[in-house]
Order: structure tokens, then C-alpha cells, then sequence
DNA sequence: TTTTATATTGAACGACCGTTCAATTTCAAC
DNA sequence: GTTGAAATTGAACGGTCGTTCAATATAAAA
């Protein structure tokens, strides 16, 4: 009857989600997307609808990676003690290959306002989506014993999820790695906080 | 002999780190600027030399103000009471009538890329300014007997820099007023951490 | 093999970008 | 009041922006 698209979606976002990720919403142009996903723009335009559509897709691309990494730290034998492995990559080993050192979604959300209204929601509550997988991992802490069963998964979600945003934020600021580290560190001494 | 500027430079920079700092440096257009600073493209030009002059002068400024914020606190009779309350202001209560609910330096951070170097560098300079002013508030802290004499006060710095990036970016993303508040309050538990 | 719906191409659109500069206005100095 | 250097104006520049669409290529169905 037709044509298929010939082109891979999930090579496509992932390629336009790095682009998008080091540039930034604004910063990054059709015209480099085109170049990097190697797709014409009729052919974007059908398959995405817009800049928007496609950086859309890229964040929720983004989210979907984030959250398996983080659901493996609840299936591991010690929940913390992965958490803590999963920071460490996350802020301290590949801060300089990922096209970004900061969090997409808290990239996004520092950079879009009102004019992108749809956007901002979006990364909003992809971030939020993500908190209750952090609290997952909490949970499953409580129930192999490494925390307390008094203590808030919820609390400690929301908990980490300012540290990692502050973390990373302030590695991208001083490229200070070792205090970072420490920071790390302090932040799994004395059972969570 | 010549004629004196007419404009007021500090009214028109203030001016244009409001409309920077609401926006991000690359969403501003110099049409934004010109109609919010009330200046015709040429005198922009002659007195900023560049929409990046301009910004890094909106960014001297920004650290300027917040200096001026901070070191009110090394002066107060209590400069922890004072610091807690600052971050209440910076976080809760102004994060609406603020051009942002993030920290304009931060939020540079974030969105710059190397191809705005002498911006980047800029805002990462200017933060690690302010990083040592907030140390000048532990070392007051310590003179007042708010805290042991063993603390290291330039840890402690860096360490509220980290909670302050992370506080806003989260404040920003979830709109939790009161949850940002249990961990302002938290934060200031036990002698600062 | 023919048909046909769809995927793809790439030139082109109008709008807006950051910036320049010749013309004009302004006012301190004489 | 005249002079002249500096400040200001605003039209205009070449370039890039996000997006559209008529033309073409493609492959599944008949």
C-alpha cells in the first residue's frame, strides 16, 4: 500500500536528545538538528511537527534512560550503596563525555518559561516521574534493612533529588571533582542524612 | 567640547539583567532589550560594544547585588539567622516576583556552551566570588560562637552553594513551597551539619 | 507489473537575528 | 553665539531562523 519510513525513531532522538541536551532548547537550531539526525526538513516536520514535537520526544528519551539507571539501583543487593555508584557516574565520571554535565530535564526547566509553557510542564513532570522512582529506591533500602523503617522514601526522593541538581550544578561551575567527591561522600554517612 | 551620556548606566544594565535573567541570554533578543532598556541599536552598541557586553555587565551586576545580600549577613549579630533568612527570601518568598526563580549565575551556567566562552567563564568567576563571600559569614559565624572554631568555613561555603543550586532548581521544578521549607529548616539543624 | 499511499527531498518563504553606519542632534567649551 | 566632539537615531544589511510544500522517490498491495 505505502512506504515505510526508513529512518530509525530511537537513532533519531537519541542523536537530536545529545544535541539538544549540550545546546540547549534555544541555543540549538533546525538547521543543526538536520545535520546531526541526517533527515531533511519535510521529513522531520512529518515525523516530529515541530522543534517543540521533536524536543519533546528527546526529553521523554531522556527521563526513559534516567529511570532505568535508577530502577537498577532498587534491584541491586544494597539499593544505597548503588545509589551511591550511580551519583558517582552521574556527577563525577562522565561529566565531560555526556553531552552535558548538568540534568537535561533540570537544564530545561532552568532555561524554558512561559513562552514554551508546554515544555516546561513537560520536563516538570518528567522530573517528578523520576522522584518517585528515586523513592522506590529508598524503599527497597528500608526493606533490606539499610535504612530505618521510620524514615520518609518520599522525603529522601525529594531530598536527593536537590543534591544531584545542586551537585551537578556546582561541578559544572568549578569543575572541582574532589570536593565534589566529598560532598558525595558526606551525603551517604550517618544512614541517609 | 562633547556631548555627556543622557541614559542612566546603571538603571539601563539593571534593566537589562531583568530581561536576561528571565529569559537566558540566547531567548533575549537585542529587540527584546532595545524596547525594555529604551535604547536605539546604535547607542547599545557605542556603550556595551555587544549583546554579549551587555550580558556580562547584566551578570557583574546580578553578583554585585547578591554580594551586597550576602555580606549583610557576615555583618548581623546572628550571621546564621541572617543566612537562613536570606535563603527564605532567595527561595520562597521572592521566587515570584523575581525576573526567576533560579539564580541567574547558575542559570548561565547551565544554558552557556564553550561557543560563549568569555560569558561562561564570566559567571563561573563571579560565583566563585560569591562562594567566598559566604565563607567570610562562616568565618563571622565562628567569631560569634555560632559555630565550633574546628568547622572548616570554606567547605561550608561550597557545601551552601550546593544547597542553594539544588534548592532553587528544585523550588522551580516542583512549585513545593513547603517541602523547600522543611529542608531550609533541616539544613539549619544541628550547628549547620 | 501496475497502482497508490506515503516517505522523502530541498528550494523557498517571511520573519527575525545581531550588527553597522551615515545622518542628525545635543551640549560643554570657547 | 559659534564650534565641534560625542551621543543618538533608525533604516538597512547579510545571515539565519523555524517552517512549508510541490515535486519526486519508494515500497507494500493488488
Amino acid at each position: 500500500m505505502a512506504k515505510t519510513a526508513k529512518f530509525d525513531r530511537e537513532e533519531v532522538v537519541n542523536k537530536a536528545m545529545n544535541l539538544y541536551w549540550q545546546k540547549g532548547f534555544h541555543a540549538t537550531s533546525m538547521r543543526n538538528l538536520q545535520d546531526v539526525i541526517d533527515m531533511r526538513p519535510g521529513s522531520i516536520y512529518a515525523s516530529f511537527g515541530s522543534k517543540e514535537g521533536l524536543f519533546k520526544e528527546a526529553l521523554q528519551n531522556y527521563a526513559r534512560l534516567s529511570i532505568v539507571q535508577i530502577r537498577a539501583c532498587a534491584a541491586a543487593a544494597s539499593p544505597l550503596h548503588a545509589l551511591k555508584q550511580l551519583l558517582r557516574q552521574m556527577i563525577v565520571d562522565s561529566c565531560h563525555q555526556a553531552p552535558s554535565d548538568m540534568c537535561m530535564l533540570a537544564k530545561t526547566v532552568a532555561e524554558l518559561t512561559e513562552d514554551n509553557a508546554e515544555l516546561l510542564k513537560e520536563a516538570r513532570l518528567l522530573l517528578a516521574e523520576i522522584e518517585l522512582v528515586f523513592a522506590e529506591v529508598f524503599l527497597k533500602a528500608k526493606a533490606c534493612g539499610e535504612l530505618s523503617e521510620h524514615v520518609d522514601a518520599q522525603a529522601l526522593a525529594s531530598y536527593i533529588q536537590v543534591q544531584i541538581m545542586g551537585l551537578r550544578t556546582y561541578a559544572r561551575t568549578t569543575g572541582n571533582i574532589e570536593r565534589v567527591e566529598v560532598l558525595i561522600d558526606n551525603l551517604f554517612k550517618q544512614g541517609f542524612h
